[in-house]
DNA sequence: TTTCTTGCTTAACACAAGTTAACAGAATAT
DNA sequence: ATATTCTGTTAACTTGTGTTAAGCAAGAAA
């Protein structure tokens, strides 16, 4: 959705370039119905269009969809009108000129926040150590018929190793995801952390928390 | 976390004025080592720090915290520092000069990103709970045919508990939230309410209150 | 070998949270 | 007006969790 004819089939056609399908209006009227036909999942839009203006349109589509990425790209740089475009629910603003890369780093951007809380939700939380089945959520470990529950902080730690699997995990980063500071007394603590996972693993000789001197932990398994 | 020192200092004034806490560092390392202090709600960095530059402080951060929205504010505008910005996880890259009111637009877009998720399961009244359903508005807790009600306080608690489902809810938000504020005696108010619910929920093993010391509870279903 | 560092294990400890019951005030019923 | 029930608070005691310390074991360096 742009305005000047040129600029705007030159960024369609660099994003198509680019793998992105392009809906291409050139006002806000035919922006609207096409945004209500093609469910886009990001709004790229110019103020200065001809029938009804960028920030009408934002705001309509804000109506349908109050989550969808709306970018605004413009020459009008005032920041009263990059206020108001981000205050009619707008995600960015964009302002002329720009390269092609910003622009579609940017898009990028927008397009990753929404799907943060499902990357959150796609990082692991359920494991399966040899026999055992460890689930994060439910901070258990199951051995065939028997249940152990863990502590939160345990649960944490073995996450961090399962994550880690076969490959190091180091001291420093679990202090800091974990403890969020790395001194020597919750260094001294989290040894006595592994000690416990390494009695609760013990029962299938597979699974092994093995050190790396000096660097930290690595699961195998 | 800027570079020149009234540069700095006049955005963090401009932001307190408006309102915002603001923890102003002059290095890479003591911002980092801030960060991990104050777990801020934005980080706004300047790319050349003395000690640690910008880039790598935003690597560092993005390791602690996934989530956090980090600005870049700096001078340096060419498109492969843009770009290197939000490869390295930005959500924003502002290029001097800059106005204060486009900063406080870009910072409050980034911020609402981050809870509007929340903000609209904050209306959410109606839960399903493992074999459980329960409705925040009418106050009750069906478990198959028989029906539980509850007492506003444990509705409300209740409530909190599954809009953070699979996260950990802190005690003191809820001290907040529901008795308005945070002293001993409340606290021990709370593990009474607890005990109640997890007595309410005994029915489902599926559904459980999982406590993080020292932080808060976590319900999972 | 000796010496130094790093990690392992156990136990004691402090304090956070769990449980139960008694209590007090408010709301409701008699 | 009085009794009863409901709701939330307070208190006392028990249990759970994470930290600290101390001694020992294992590796690396001298």
């Amino acid at each position: 959705m742009e305005d000047e004819l040129s600029l705007g089939l030159i960024v369609k056609e660099s994003l198509e370039t680019r793998g992105f399908e392009v809906n291409y209006c050139q006002d806000g009227r035919s922006g609207l119905s096409s945004f209500k036909e093609y469910k886009p999942d990001i709004c790229l839009l110019d103020i200065m269009l001809p029938i009804k203006d960028g920030f009408t349109l934002a705001q309509d589509i804000r109506k349908l969809d109050a989550r969808v990425p709306i970018i605004f790209i413009t020459a009008r740089s005032q920041t009263p009108d990059v206020v108001k475009g981000f205050e009619l629910g707008a995600n960015d603003y964009i302002k002329k000129p720009f390269s092609m890369e910003e622009l579609i780093v940017r898009i990028k951007a927008r397009l990753s926040d929404n799907s943060g809380l499902i990357e959150q939700q796609d990082a692991q939380r359920s494991f399966v150590l040899g026999k055992y089945q460890f689930n994060y959520d439910k901070q258990v470990l199951d051995f065939q018929w028997k249940e152990k529950k863990l502590t939160h902080r345990e649960a944490e730690i073995l996450r961090l190793l399962c994550i880690h699997r076969n490959r190091v995990l180091e001291r420093s980063l679990v202090l800091d995801k974990v403890w969020g500071d790395d001194n020597f007394f919750n260094a001294r603590s989290m040894d006595v952390f592994i000690t416990k996972l390494r009695k609760y693993l013990a029962d299938d000789p597979e699974v092994e928390i093995l050190n790396v001197r000096g660097i930290g932990y690595k699961i195998t398994y």
